[in-house]
DNA sequence: TGACAATGATTGCTTTGTTAAATAAATTAT
DNA sequence: ATAATTTATTTAACAAAGCAATCATTGTCA
């Protein structure tokens, strides 16, 4: 068992402990916010992943499975069977671009829409809440903090 | 297309648009933190999941399933796999706790105390990497309020 | 004591994450 | 024009997440 030394390890090669570190706050931090998400869509029976989905195709329309991956932050893999998944379900269409027929054109049903429209209040509420814990000003902060951490984002 | 409104959403009905979202912005975050650890770690074919539980077990020494579940943030379902696959790996060892024969008690083996020794640096490096780029002060201060979306947390 | 609840852990099932390889259409270069 | 390259997407394979159900052991209490 390793030595716990309570002192600043700036100039050590010791890892911060378990319970300072970042991956592991980003994850609990994940999981706290997720999970009254995830009760809320365990009455739409969708998954966490496919509300992303919907809500990027509701909020700027058709697009190519590759700039959705982008904006739902999905892998295009994991994306290929969600929209698959979700077709059956027929929450979503795809159809070939006939400019670049490589591309799969993805676009929103109404039974989709109307997950969303059924849902977005709740959501709204969940939302508020985190907003109001932290407060306005630290919430504003953390997305920012967050954001620098993502290679993506320019900063 | 939800047609999108540039004015504040507090008193409507509205989700943040999905760019200013707190799970997606997670969800990046942590990619862009675990993406280079995920690298460093493709070196010693463990997973960075495996990573966790071998750092905790390091850290505090032989525990049970359940309390390390807990430390690793990992559900007890996912940490029995795990758990599987890194005992064939010889990275750690199981024994019944003879007191409470419920328990399973998980003892990192050398082999496993040699990733992290070999890797902590590397680790090491990468955490200070991060440190850097967002500042001592605005380091903290994340962990912190990741800290308070976490229910686990006091506070 | 003996039925019953509570606890610790595992198993089964479906979905997603992650990496690598394959396919297919478009673009570039020779 | 055709071979080589790049781009968009899909498939395959394995690890892990998340939920429900099961199993074994321990604890409670009538």
């Amino acid at each position: 068992m390793r030595t716990l030394k309570f002192v600043d390890n700036a100039m050590t090669n010791e890892l911060p402990s378990t319970s300072r570190s970042l991956p592991i706050a980003l994850i609990r931090a994940r999981e706290g916010v997720m999970s009254p998400i995830r009760e809320m869509l365990a009455e739409t029976g969708i998954t966490e992943q496919q509300w992303r989905v919907l809500r990027v195709l509701s909020e700027h329309g058709p697009m190519d499975v590759g700039t959705l991956a982008d904006r739902a932050s999905l892998l295009f893999p994991s994306l290929t069977r969600i929209a698959n998944s979700m077709r059956k379900k027929e929450l979503l269409t795809q159809t070939r671009d006939e400019n670049d027929r490589r591309r799969q054109v993805v676009t929103i049903t109404p039974a989709g829409q109307k997950i969303i429209d059924d849902k977005v209040e709740d959501a709204a509420q969940i939302v508020a809440g985190f907003k109001n814990t932290l407060g306005e000003d630290k919430y504003e902060q953390l997305l920012d903090l967050l954001a620098q951490l993502d290679p993506q984002h320019d900063g």
